[in-house]
Order: structure tokens, then sequence, then C-alpha cells
DNA sequence: GTGAAAGCGCTAACAC
DNA sequence: GTGTTAGCGCTTTCAC
């Protein structure tokens, strides 16, 4: 049997009310029936039932982080920036990891949604995201990472996907290569295809063509990683540069390309998006192109703090990108 | 305003508790009604409030997760694998990330305790854990990674922390060293502990003399790692071979060694404690020590679930060791 | 097969 | 300064 609030008022021979007032300093109490309640709810080790409080109170203080991707070293700091902005401002964190699921995503959103949290911050698993403006007109949503215009009335913080395509594919040119390969995990979702447009832009600006093949897809592993070098470089032979889109399939495939003798930079040179803490020992020294996951995740915290005191409010936040160059590039 | 079930029970021409029936199929309710009713559903999005519901079954379907250490790859993979078997059997995760830090470890228990969470699966900061005992008679506790016997009536899910310490030192030994240091971020904790308890079992039954100076303190973080070796090579000159304890250290470690000219592991071999993706492509590659987190983070759910369907149910639960050997450790 | 009603544990408006 | 009371939205017992 769990002890409530009406055992303590009982014990202290005061009302319910006046130990709510006493636990949340609502009103004044007296001294002596203050101390009183004070001691029985140590004695007692009690502490107030959070969910009566929350139907009550109609909050929970508590906010929802859904993730999608595999827990590559930028999702997981992503986390725990939200979890730590959260943290300060005293919210605590339900975390769902849909694992890429579609459908599952959905169906998370219907518990999520109707008080169980204030409110949902979101890495979306696709592109597909309408079923999202049933909800946003009256629930507190942010996409994170991942954005799609189409959804109404939802905050965003992201990284500027664009730029980094952009400013690697525009290195690479200028290292000398004119057939530079993706590798990316999955498609139709703003970091990729934003990245890719970058890419593109690079291209354009220098008289590249760009050819659909040099793109590439593999699971977001180390394994992936390893599978799409070989088979990208088996279709596309001319390809002596590669972009990679998360640190697993860098990994992944800098082991395929040394178990294949491939010398990087020489042969295949090669930047990878998103650090990692490994990057520098790494032979060569891998290249990378950085978004701030850690900040990402705080700012998006912060958006859905203010869409919570204020369901019209919106923002739409593009962190910037770095460019951290190490040798895997070509660069010395 | 918020649609409730008492809106859909009267727009369909029944009561809550036939709304109730058909929601959560407790009740056989006739076809007609039933689909009029799920069809309202579907047109106001409805989704039952959870936190009432919660109050009323008192249970929430809600676990608590609280880690103390900053997120290398070990706490990371733990973390998912307790998401996704909590997931698996339909389970919400409240994610707390105290830092290391014990007193808002404390806090955060009473916040959690009573009702807000069905129970808790805690990584504790430190080795003072006798505040949990109030706790754990009534509420459903697995410690999991750290552990205390001091903490009565819960279970416990760690990996055999002493054999990786005596395994990575026996294997040092065996390479001929006889200074081998150890580098170590939180003291007072069962992983540090044990380990260091194996390391001393090696090194007694090769007739060797444990020195505590060998032993040297750092942050968890690629910093601390660097200058943690830094310091403890500056102090005992004769120290040939490195245990270190978590991946980022590891890390540091080798950056710093780099920096400094000393060759690995020609003139200082090591081992680094917990398996990440990069140690295959690292030069030299590395040799680790590996603990199954993700299987420590399922079996961890798994125990919790246990002692939630009984509360007199305990279990110890010690998952075995394995050793990746590279070459950072001399072999090759 | 369906409904009425009680009650989970708390907060807050109101009365005294 | 303190107590009474209503009610948050749901589930579940009991009656019909």
């Amino acid at each position: 049997m769990k002890i409530t609030m009406k055992d303590i008022a009982k014990e202290a021979g005061v009302s319910a009310a006046t130990v709510s007032h006493v636990i949340n300093g609502t009103k004044n109490i007296t001294e002596d029936k203050r101390n009183k309640i004070l001691d029985i709810i140590e004695k007692y080790n009690y502490s107030p039932n959070s969910t009566a409080k929350n139907l009550r109170k109609q909050n929970t203080k508590t906010a929802g982080l859904v993730v999608s991707s595999f827990p590559d070293t930028f999702v997981n700091e992503m986390v725990y920036g939200v979890e730590e902005r959260a943290r300060e401002k005293g919210y605590n964190l339900l975390l769902i990891n849909t694992n890429e699921d579609e459908e599952y995503e959905q169906n998370t959103f219907n518990l999520l949604y109707s008080k169980m949290v204030d409110g949902i911050i979101l890495s979306p698993a696709s592109n597909d995201l309408e079923y999202l403006n049933a909800f946003t007109k009256s629930f507190p949503i942010v996409l994170v990472n991942r954005f799609n215009s189409k959804v109404e009335n939802a905050s965003s913080v992201t990284g500027d996907n664009f730029t980094i395509g952009y400013d690697a594919a525009k290195h690479m040119i200028e290292h000398g290569h004119k057939d530079i390969g993706i590798i990316y995990s999955v498609r139709h979702v703003s970091t990729t295809e934003d990245r890719i447009e970058g890419y593109k832009e690079a291209l354009k600006e220098n008289g590249l063509k760009f050819h659909e093949s040099y793109l590439e897809a593999g699971h977001a592993t180390v394994k992936g990683g390893a599978k799409a070098v070989e088979s990208l470089l088996k279709r596309e032979k001319k390809i002596s540069a590669l972009l990679i889109q998360n640190d697993l399939m860098t990994i992944g495939a800098i082991s395929k390309l040394k178990e294949l003798s491939i010398r990087i930079p020489e042969e295949v040179a090669l930047i990878g998006f998103g650090d990692f803490a490994s990057s520098p020992i790494i032979t060569p020294p891998i290249t990378n192109m950085v978004l701030p996951p850690h900040e990402i995740g705080r700012k998006a915290f912060d958006s859905l703090l203010k869409k919570i005191e204020d369901i019209e409010y919106m923002e739409h936040i593009e962190l910037p990108a770095s460019m951290f160059v190490r040798q895997s590039c070509g660069c010395d």
C-alpha cells in the first residue's frame, strides 16, 4: 500500500489541501504545521503521485523524443543535447527509437499524443509527414534534423545540409576530382536530399555533369558502408572521390578500401559526414563535414518549450556547418 | 479543447463505459455500436488520455532509465538495448542522465518514484547506494552495469568486469610486461574496482607487485584520456603497457602517445575496454576487452519486468567478457 | 450487452 | 491560515 497525501494529512491532523500547499509552496502555512507535515513526509519517504498531479494540472512536464536512426554518433549526441536541455528546464524525456519504421512512428505518435507528454521532438523516419498535420494545430511538435515543409505549424531545427554537401563536393573538385560518388543511407529525407542538392550545385558551378549512378545506398552501419563502397566502385570505375553520409558507414568504407588495397586518398579520396572522436587517429586521418548535433538537440528542446508555451509560435532554425580538414580528402 | 471519452460516448449515443470497452476490447459490444464508436474515434483522431488511464490503473507502462556516465559508445549501446527491449514489451522509456552527479541522482529518484514510472533501471553515479534501500522493498529497481551488494532487494545486470581486468593484465604479462598502468575515470564503482581486482589477481599469480601509483584517474573524455596518459607516463617511467577503461579515453591516450612520438605497441602497448567501430582501422588497430552493452541493456529490462510483476523476485546476472585481439597490445 | 457510479490522488476555487 | 469540495478522464464493479 502506497502512502498518499490524505494519509499524510490525517497523521498531521490537517487537510490534504494544506499538505499540498506546503509541498508546492502555493500558500503560507503556519510554521508549526509546516514542520510537522514536512517531518511526516520525510518519515514515510513520501513523494506525491505524479500521475494524479499530471491529470489534475493537464500537463506532464515531459517531452517525447522520437528518433528514427540507428544510433550513430550524431544521433546519440543529439539525444544527449535534448536530454541535457530538458533537464535544465525541469522536464523529463520520453525516448523512443522508431528504427526507421514509418508505421511504428505513426503508432507511437498516437500513443504520445493526448497528454502523456506535453510535446514531441521528432526526427522522422521518412518524408511522408502529412499525418502530422492532424496534430500540429493543437499539439506542440518540433522536427529535428530532418525536415519537410509540408508539415504545417511545426517548428524545426536542422543543420545546414546543403552547405555541407556543397562544401564537400567543392573541396573534392578543388583537389581535381571530377567523378565524386556519394554513399547515403536513406533517401527522400531532407538531410540526404539537401546534401545532394549542395553537391549538384557545386558540380554545376564547375561545369561537371551529375550522374544519378554515382549515388549508392547502404545500411547506416559499418557493414552497410563496406558493402556500398564495394558495389559503387565496381559499377563506376571512374570514381576517384567519395562523400559518405554518416560515421559508421565511413568506417565501413575505409575498412573495405583497405581490404581491397585501394589507397586513401591517392586512389580514392574521401570525406565523412559527422565528426567522431577517432577521426584524427585513423590512417589516414579523416576529413569530416560537421553539423553540431549537441547544439541541434539543445535548440530543439528550446524550440519545443516555446511551442508548449504558445502553440502558435513557430521558428525554423538552421545551424551552420563546419569542416574538419585532415588527410583522407587529399590535403596534408 | 481536447476531446474526451465522454464526448465520443455522447456523439455515439452510448455510455463512456461502452467506449472504454471497445477501445480496450474488455467486453463484447454489438457490432453496430462498435463500428459507430470506432468511426467517431477515427473522425476526431481521438486517443485516450494516458494520464487518466495511468492514474486509474495504477501503472504507467513506462520504465525509468537513469544513466550516469558521459555518453560513450558503451552507455549509448546499453541505452538502446534497454529502449529496444522496452519497445518490444510495450513499454515506454523515460531517460535521465545524471552526469555523474550523486545529488541529482537522488532527487531524480524521488521524482520518478511513486507512479511516474513502474520501475527504474539505474546505472549509479557512485557506490553510495544506501539511499536506495528506502525504495527497493516496494519499488522495482534493477542496477545495471555498476553494482553494489549493499543494496537490498534490487536485481542487477552487469558484465564480468573482474575477468576483463584479469584477462587484459594477463595478456600484457604474457607479452613480457611487468609494469602495467591503468587509466580509469571513476573509482569506487564496481566496474572500475572489479577490473582492478582482476588486474591485481593476474599480477599476483605471476609474482608481480601491485603499485597503487600505476593507477591514474581522468575524465571519461578524449581530453581526459590524453591528460591522464601524459601525467601517468611522466610519473612512472617504467610503465610499458596500459589498460584504458573506456573508448573515449583510449582515443585520447593514443592521440597523446602519437603526439609524444611514443610508438604503440613497441614502447607502450595498450588495451582498450569497450569495443568501438573504428578500432580496426586505427593505427595500430586496437585490442579491446569487450562486454556486451546491448545485451546488458536488454537483459536489464527483462529483469525489471520480472520485478514489476513480482517485487520479491531477484536475480544477479553477469554477462561474459570477450577479447578482440588486434595489434595495439603487441600481437600481430 | 450496456449503463450508472465510484474512485484513482491530486490541485485550486471558494468559503470560513 | 485552513478546510471543504469539485473534478481532471479514465476503468471497473455491479446492477439491470
